[in-house]
DNA sequence: TATTGTTATACTCTATAACTATA
DNA sequence: TATAGTTATAGAGTATAACAATA
């Protein structure tokens, strides 16, 4: 027979406890606070930093690769592109081959903030790190990298 | 010296695969997206389903309370509880000891559905299982759970 | 016809602040 | 004065559909 440890029983979670999805859930948010805290001073969101390094290791895509690489709608890419290329951080070149494709590529000036961001995602990353231990960070990483 | 094996090289994840919450978003959005779907009959999301359960396990919880065990902010659940009350699943009352405070509670209708909701969300972890691999799966919710 | 990029719409989520009523 | 619930706002994210230019 279970005892109360505390005055006030402990809120339970109920049908939750089975499901992977509301835990997954709970960390992303999570994760996503703690990201855009920490890249708040280069205005860098989780998802503009995703593209910045995506198209920084693959010059010249396109926007449809983009899009199906980050599993990012492609509607919402280009708003998102729009602004980086406003900063000045990303240019947008109609291909030759293919004129209906912008190949992308990072400026100057993207590169020099993918590497500040580059940084701090970094510090994000050892935050993590401390809140779930390296073990567990380590298997986590392991067990998603490669679905 | 790495060899390509496909005519057009395979786009590449550059700084993202060092970053546990890459992956952890990959996965909550395709969790979200079934689990949408999977529930869609009876038109209960993620949050909701969540908000049923706790509820349901936790007869007279207030607002406040709900909102920190689930993460979810205080103004948001207003409007959530509103619908689910609109719908005749639960019922807000006045606590007698504590003016200010809601006493939540499931209605019978409340209870029908979230059992039908459990079982939907039951086919959706199933579907959870079989695309992780039923060992990976346990291993999550394992490393996930006592956070 | 199909694809790429684009625009538009509607709804949800997230973050924030401020208001009211109760304590 | 502090707390519980509420309202309002702005900015992102998500899901669609439809369009023009190009293939």
């Amino acid at each position: 027979m279970p005892t109360r440890r505390s005055e006030r029983p402990a809120i339970l979670l109920g049908a939750l406890n089975g499901h992977l999805g509301y835990f997954i859930r709970r960390l992303q948010v999570w994760v996503f606070q703690d990201f855009i805290r920490t890249l708040a001073p280069i205005k860098i969101s989780p998802a503009q930093f995703s593209v910045l390094a995506v198209i920084s290791d693959n010059r010249g895509l396109s926007q449809a690769e983009l899009a199906m690489t980050l599993g990012i709608e492609r509607a919402r890419l280009v708003r998102l592109l729009h602004r980086l290329e406003q900063r000045g951080l990303i240019q947008r070149l109609r291909s030759a081959a293919d004129g209906r494709r912008h190949a992308l590529q990072l400026r100057p000036r993207g590169r020099t903030v993918l590497m500040r961001a580059n940084a701090l995602a970094a510090k994000h990353e050892g935050r993590l790190i401390d809140m779930l231990g390296a073990e567990r960070h380590a298997l986590l990483l392991g067990a998603l990298r490669d679905l």
